[in-house]
DNA sequence: TGCTAAATAT
DNA sequence: TATATTTAGC
């Protein structure tokens, strides 16, 4: 057998010496197979019946290192049997039927590639690259007997080469993170198989370019961070694949688990095309990943986004994907810190996701910030033109547009966040003991549908929506401490403006102005809701008299008078 | 370190 | 072209 310890010793000259099964019920082309692939230092064992091709490899799994097997119309059922049956060993297909189906079948129990017949000698000459391929991708729970020393071979070739190289890793790190370094090398400059997919290598030669992203898994993705952050702020972290991260997920090494920052990366202008990649997880693969410590689960499902990351041979950028469960982090823990306090270090302290970096936070936070200064005056602050002076940081130009009573301005963390919103629920309950005008201002902004947010989900923080706070911020964001009851949206007070689509959705429940307006007659020593003119005492006293009503209680009358002077 | 604006990517 | 994100510069 092969692989003994002297045999790897003795393997400098891989992948020489690997022992292909070779299984064809035609003995010429057989033969002929045989004969170009032992040209090329590789062993072959030819087998014409598939039961014994079988035993053989059940027998002394150790004894063959891949297999070439060819399927043909006849004995196709036995090949998927035989598929089946050894599915640890990285199976190529030849055949000289062109039928999809048949190919497709074969890969989907497992064949590492297809190739047509003639087979030759270019496609035969890297079919060491789905050994290779396995031997790091099964995931070691099926690490076949024949592999396990492949693996062991690879790693310590790569391992000198890396010493003699640049790349020095500390003898200290684990075995399985070098491999993984290495391999990545390994891959990218000789063009080998990528991950999930049979990599029909004499296709791929060399220049490995969209496929490579694409199966790179989360190693490249957590390889340097090196280019990103010069000021360090991303410290573990590299890159990530996979959604927001929470501490608890964060393992104590390095590498990401299931939910991280989706980052998308693009190759390195320099080096190479540029383009990005997008990790595929096939199914079988999946727990390939953990065999390199890169793993992450699944795909992220709260992003309905692909799962991107990246080849980190290139500094370049690192996308954060900011779906909706990052981007209601970012809220919350803008909204957390105040409007007025969130700056990017903190804000990125608060949402504790691993890879996220402060320019990434910074430049959320403009957007962010953004869309406040620019889209919500577009819609609702054409009637409410700023002082320009208001320059203050974190101050919106938007006026107050609340159309509900909301938290006391000094509370920024209210028991029951409650965020009533236009054309919300009149169920929703007040926050207990507040009655002053809200301050906050709920920015209708946006839209909701850029953030495959639902407007006004019962119940809902609307946080995936911007502007929608998670968390009152603690103060208004102007100086109308007590004026919040916007009703400009409403048309009926103010006819003057054009109302948006949205403005209508948001039109406050009836309920709603009842109580504002109750408020307002209650506490007359309060300013009236912005939008609400006082009406004139003869309007009050003549509709009052239209409706029957002849007298007038005290304190009704003078929180008419109050307001009206 | 934060912010803005330009550059770049999608 | 519009939008999102990164990068550069202050």
């Amino acid at each position: 057998m092969v692989c003994t310890a002297n045999d790897l010793l003795a393997w400098k000259d891989f992948p020489k010496g690997l022992k292909i099964l070779l299984l064809d019920e035609d003995s010429n082309s057989a033969a002929e197979i045989k004969s170009k692939l032992e040209a090329m230092d590789y062993i072959v064992s030819i087998f014409c019946d598939e039961k014994e091709a079988l035993s053989a490899i059940t027998d002394k799994p150790e004894s063959f290192h891949a297999a070439i097997v060819e399927v043909t119309t006849i004995n196709s059922s036995e090949t998927y049997k035989f598929l089946e049956t050894a599915k640890d060993m990285p199976t190529i297909m030849t055949s000289n039927t062109h039928c999809l189906n048949t190919m497709i079948k074969c890969i989907a129990l497992g064949a590492v590639e297809f190739l047509w017949k003639p087979l030759s000698e270019e496609k035969l000459r890297n079919i060491w690259q789905h050994v290779v391929h396995k031997a790091f991708n099964a995931g070691g729970t099926v690490l076949s007997e024949s592999l396990k020393p492949i693996k062991e071979s690879v790693v310590s070739m790569l391992h000198l080469q890396l010493e003699n190289g640049k790349l020095r890793k500390e003898n200290s790190e684990e075995t399985e993170n070098v491999s993984l370094v290495h391999k990545d090398e390994l891959e990218q400059s000789g063009g080998s198989d990528k991950y999930p997919a049979p990599s029909t290598p004499q296709l791929k030669q060399g220049g490995r370019s969209l496929d490579d992203g694409d199966c790179q898994d989360h190693a490249n993705c957590s390889t340097e961070k090196e280019s990103g952050e010069l000021d360090g702020e991303s410290k573990s972290v590299e890159t990530t694949c996979g959604n927001s991260i929470t501490e608890e997920n964060l393992q104590p090494g390095k590498h990401r688990r299931p939910k991280e920052v989706e980052i998308k990366e693009e190759d390195d202008s320099a080096n190479n095309s540029k383009s990005e990649s997008h990790t595929y997880f096939p199914p079988q693969s999946e727990d390939n990943l953990n065999d390199f410590n890169h793993g992450t689960g699944s795909p992220s499902k709260a992003s309905g986004l692909h799962n991107s990351c990246v080849n980190r041979t290139n500094r370049k950028k690192m996308k954060v994907d900011w779906t909706p469960d990052l981007h209601k982090k970012f809220v919350q823990a803008v909204e957390q810190l105040g409007v007025d306090q969130a700056i990017p270090s903190r804000i990125l302290d608060l949402m504790k996701v691993e890879g996220l970096t402060r320019h990434n936070v910074a430049s959320h936070l403009q957007k962010y910030r953004m869309h406040r200064r620019h889209i919500l005056p577009k819609e609702d602050g054409r009637r409410w033109p700023q002082p320009r002076d208001q320059k203050q940081r974190g101050y919106y130009p938007h006026k107050p547009i609340m159309a509900f009573p909301a938290y006391q301005t000094s509370n920024p963390f209210p028991a029951a966040p409650v965020y009533p919103l236009w054309g919300a629920p009149s169920s929703h309950p007040r926050p207990a003991g507040v009655h002053m005008w809200g301050s906050l201002s709920y920015p209708s902004w946006q839209p909701a549908e850029s953030w495959h947010w639902t407007p006004y989900p019962a119940g809902a923080m609307n946080a995936d929506a911007w502007g929608c706070p998670v968390m009152p911020p603690p103060h208004g964001p102007c100086s109308y401490p007590q004026n919040s009851y916007g009703f400009h949206n409403s048309g009926r007070v103010d006819s003057g403006y054009s109302m948006s689509a949205n403005s209508f959705e948001l039109y406050p429940a009836q309920d709603v102005i009842d109580k504002v307006v109750k408020e307002a007659i209650s506490m007359p020593w309060l300013p009236l809701p912005l939008g609400l003119k006082p009406p004139s005492i003869e309007c009050v006293l003549a509709e009052l008299s239209k409706q029957g009503i002849s007298t007038i209680l005290p304190d009704i009358k003078s929180s008419i008078n109050y307001h009206s002077t």
